[in-house]
DNA sequence: CATGAATGAGGCTTCATTCAT
DNA sequence: GATGAATGAAGCCTCATTCAT
């Protein structure tokens, strides 16, 4: 699927404080996006660097500096946009949604299948997202000297959306006492499916996430109604 | 919990290939492995170097290269070991075990709970390899440089225990269609609920996981015998 | 106290030379001098960079390069600006003078208290000036690449100052062979003890400058006194 | 002059602990220390860099970071060194010293005449030392990002030198109320002197303190003898 | 078995400056 | 007259590792 942000939703978004300046302005600026997002997902965050990114697409690392402060805050963009796209996707969806029911099927389907996202004209790879979020994830808390306040902003995005399907949760039952712990791995198990069929095959029975996305999706479906209807 | 592993059953495991001569041997050795627990997780891999390692235990870095041949090495011992003590734990358990679904419900709660491992008068911290392995794990992947057969190695430990749970589900309900999707996620689910409780609390009701791991574990398995037994 | 300069005097000075245009002209110029002495001052001439200035006054570096062709033709400025507005103040001295006890007696006051700058609007603060000659002084020697003429003309109006002290202890004792050496260290001592007094307060009886400056300035008048007198 | 000093002595002074490791015992050691003398004196601090005096003695950048910290701490180590020699000399010269003038006379004479150090086989330009110690000792101060107790620790061997002269004019006079104030000014008249006449000699009338030592010399016993004796 | 010394390669970042608008 | 964008060069420092003892 695509999701479409729009120029000013996204310099109204908590994610555009991650950079110095709107990276969508220039060609420089969504180069160094759509490079970094192939660079991190495939060799890892710590070994991509603004060098290795300015060496493929014909720009001296200082220029990478006017739009990031530092290789940590691009990180920190990436996943706050990730999360801000399928939050809006996920409103989106809401729209044209009549039960709970339904709503927690869209967003198991939107979670389960990989979500490019369309700004003006760049195309962000939905797949290699996906396994930045994961991979990455966990090491944005790690860095100490970042400020608390950025690493707030950094998962505000995330946070939002999650709080919208814990809510949804309780819509389908209000009694259920630990909507946002599962929420938070409706989030999670499609990330680590799809990381497993493509890393370590044996410990799923899916195969890469967007050959069959339904049945991984399907199959979750099913996990969290059996354990919230009841 | 203690898990007890004696020193012949780690010489034969697929662990010890990972170091170049037996770290429980010597003083030097344990105090290699206990340091370097310790600051892998409070300042991840890429941060934990020899040199530091060195300067805590006080030894240079070029003796620690007498016990792992790379730094990565390192990390993937610890990781074997830790799957190789689950797996040890889970098939202690299973003794005592009379149906399967007492054993689905023993091995959530071993893996809800952060289970410490003692070799000799080694104890490595459950709490620490916990965060260690779901924060580094994915990483092991990505460096391209290691040969693959290590890294086949690194995760033999840990497709046998997924194994073996997948093995208790289809006994339970052999028409089980996802049975190692399910046993892959009921080893993650404590591992990022334990996570997020410490890291992004709004993501979980669930409190840091050794004060009341008997509410995740019990959450979880309700989710879990839930789909199972349909 | 402070010495006021108009711009004619300004203009007609070597220090002019180091700008490219007037910059009390525009309230950008103003800006960039008030900005600088701040800066200099309290991180170093070598920490201190056109990008750092620029963000305090809200324009971009390359706005700065309009008004100084370097920023060590502004350091250039900044110093020969100071020792011509104290050569400016002593031959104001000078004029209500009677003698040439009462004229050194006023140099050494002159010298023995931070002199701010005043030209148009702009007031330039003495003790920051004061502390910036007394670091930096020599670092302009260093710098290499920088013409022979450039230098000479930086230090022009320091020589033409310490001669007209020279000249005046000639005056006391016409046969004291060292009114150069005297000269220099009459100039050097006050600016010492009040770099003394801030950071190795051990190394002097002086208090910050501005609180007791007669107490310096009378000592360093007897220790002078007594040896031109003779 | 030469000043010799043994390592017994080198390892019990403050200046040992702005090294990492005794650069004395390594021919790479004494080539940093030798090289680095030499270039911050020729190009200044600033201008002198690990890498550059790497290439000079033909070692890596990285090999100069097992003997300092940092290049800042290689300052600290060079100006305390200096004084600290300084104050041993003194002392030396002190044992055959009758009275307190012949005292002050003595270190007069110390300090108008550049002193070699020589430690082992190593022979420290005294000349060289002169121009660094007046001209980047002001700069220690300013790297705010340094503990303040590394820095006193710089300076403690200065402090001890000025305080042995101060003492020995209150010997002198027991009523001269600055004494530490002429201390400070008689260690820094025959640096400023000696700079001056190097690079602006229009402000001086000594030519290059070595070659005429005695006649500064003179003149400032004159200056300082005819305060103190009243 | 352990270690002190050394190092090539590279990481992250800033600087001083230019140029087109 | 002012500025937004860009950049080559370099700075400081760390790392993972090797080697001789």
């Amino acid at each position: 699927m695509n999701i479409i942000i729009n120029v000013e939703e996204y310099d109204n978004s908590p994610t555009s404080a991650f950079a110095l300046r709107n990276p969508w302005k220039t060609k420089l600026g969504k180069h160094i996006i759509q490079c970094a997002i192939q660079l991190i997902e495939s060799d890892g965050y710590e070994q991509c660097t603004f060098k290795k990114i300015g060496i493929i697409i014909g720009s001296p690392e200082a220029s990478l500096y006017r739009y990031f402060e530092s290789k940590h805050k691009l990180l920190l963009f990436i996943m706050s946009l990730y999360w801000f796209a399928l939050d809006k996707a996920y409103k989106d969806v809401l729209i044209h949604t009549k039960s709970p029911e339904e709503a927690l099927k869209n967003v198991i389907n939107l979670l389960s299948a990989p979500n490019n996202i369309v700004i003006q004209d760049s195309i962000l790879n939905g797949d290699l997202l996906n396994n930045i979020v994961i991979i990455e994830s966990s090491k944005a808390f790690l860095t100490k000297h970042v400020d608390e306040d950025n690493l707030e902003g950094a998962f505000l995005t995330l946070k939002a959306f999650a709080s919208k399907i814990a809510h949804n949760i309780l819509l389908i039952n209000p009694d259920y006492p630990y909507s946002r712990a599962l929420a938070s791995t409706i989030i999670e198990i499609p990330l680590q499916q799809s990381h497993f069929s493509k890393h370590l095959p044996s410990l799923t029975e899916f195969k890469a996430i967007n050959s069959n996305k339904n049945e991984c999706s399907e199959w979750l479906l099913h996990l969290i109604m059996n354990t919230v209807k009841k």
